[in-house]
DNA sequence: TGTACATCAGTGAACGCGCGTTCACTGATGTAC
DNA sequence: TGTACATCAGTGAACGCGCGTTCACTGATGTAC
């Protein structure tokens, strides 16, 4: 999936498509070393361009790592929107669904996922990625407000909170336990398998049973 | 709290106390630039030794690492016990204390924070850190283990699964909002009540209730 | 108490390296006429 | 269809820098006698 693009071609001066190519490049090496662990000039060197070339499409080192944090949560979102699949079969499952997608998405990528909660980007000064983080959550959220209105009106819990805490939980599970790298904990039991008992017992705790 | 100590004092050509002294400046680069941010020659120029001096004390810098991260274990599994306080008054209390406790140490010390969950130090080639990491969290489980204890036998959930429940929970919410730098995200309650109540929420879940 | 000597902690100069970024440039592309 | 020209993407050489690590060294400390 590289440079069998129609345009310019291979060996041609104008690469075509260079900063997704960077993207990839970079995503290749956050998946090996960490989101420390990647330089521009790396990516260049991998990409088979002049080091002086992704200043065209990047401001600086810092714009591509913040570009790659938002693609990732724009990803993100999508995949949990899709899996949400609009509270169906019905809103119990849908939900349980929403953080294995989590899970899901951390294993499978762990480069955006490093990209997106591990670089330490200072979220003021990248409105943008701030904003596509913020919609990723909100599929989160709009999940729990649905599964809140089966609640009858009287014990219903705050959709904000509710959120943060599958948030949390999913988070801390990720990081913790299923991160792809050796940094990873090792416990007897699936990181989906645990986050699935910890949302059962905590939507129980909500007054949120079974079927 | 530097160089007041008896012994060599300051001027004298050795250190006295050198490797304690590389520890507290490579906390404090960690605070600051995260802990891919701190180099082994800034640290030797904070402290004011020559740039090979750390090399009697270190193998190389991923070993100073590597101990920051087990002296944050230490501490942390410290002040766990500590917070504990053999479950006093009552289990159900100190239970949540212990989750408070796990907070505030993300807060009051995010330099041993970030070298202990973010460092990506592979476990398999630090023992003594994952052996550090371990006792830490063996405090959370004989708590859980106690507040299961005052469960009916037949609705006694799983020790290891409850304790690593929580620990996701704090170290999600600690990770996401609690932490000290930019990349925190802003939500309109703080931390210690989000994790109050998702406790709260969970130990109803699993039948135990208040007082 | 005094001296010789072994051990050890820190020195300082040096190394090779990869980094981010700049610069004037040039080849390719697209467009106006 | 053909040509002149503006725009733009990538070049490649160069820069200064800080890094980790090495080395033979030396000053300070502790100890045996």
């Amino acid at each position: 999936m590289s440079s069998s693009k129609r345009g310019p071609g291979r060996g041609s001066y104008h690469h075509g498509n260079l900063s997704e190519a960077l993207v990839q490049a970079a995503l290749d090496l956050i998946a090996k070393y960490g989101p420390a662990g990647f330089s521009f000039a790396e990516v260049t060197r991998s990409v088979g361009v002049s080091p002086a070339a992704p200043y065209r499409h990047f401001r600086d080192r810092d714009a591509l790592m913040a570009d790659i944090a938002r693609r990732g949560f724009e990803l993100f979102a999508q995949q949990l929107v899709q899996t949400w699949n609009e509270g169906k079969p019905d809103a119990f499952t849908a939900f349980k669904n929403v953080g294995q997608a989590y899970l899901a998405f951390a294993r499978r990528e762990p480069a955006y996922y490093a990209a997106m909660f591990e670089a330490r980007l200072p979220l003021s000064e990248h409105r943008e990625l701030a904003k596509a983080g913020d919609q990723a959550f909100a599929v989160l959220r709009r999940a729990s407000e649905a599964l809140i209105a089966e609640l009858p009106e009287e014990n219903r819990p705050p959709a904000l909170m509710m959120s943060l805490h599958v948030w949390a939980l999913s988070h801390g599970i990720a990081s913790l336990f299923g991160r792809g790298d050796e940094a990873r904990r090792k416990v007897p039991m699936s990181p989906e398998d645990l986050l699935e008992a910890g949302v059962l017992v905590y939507l129980a705790g909500l007054g949120l049973g079974g079927d």
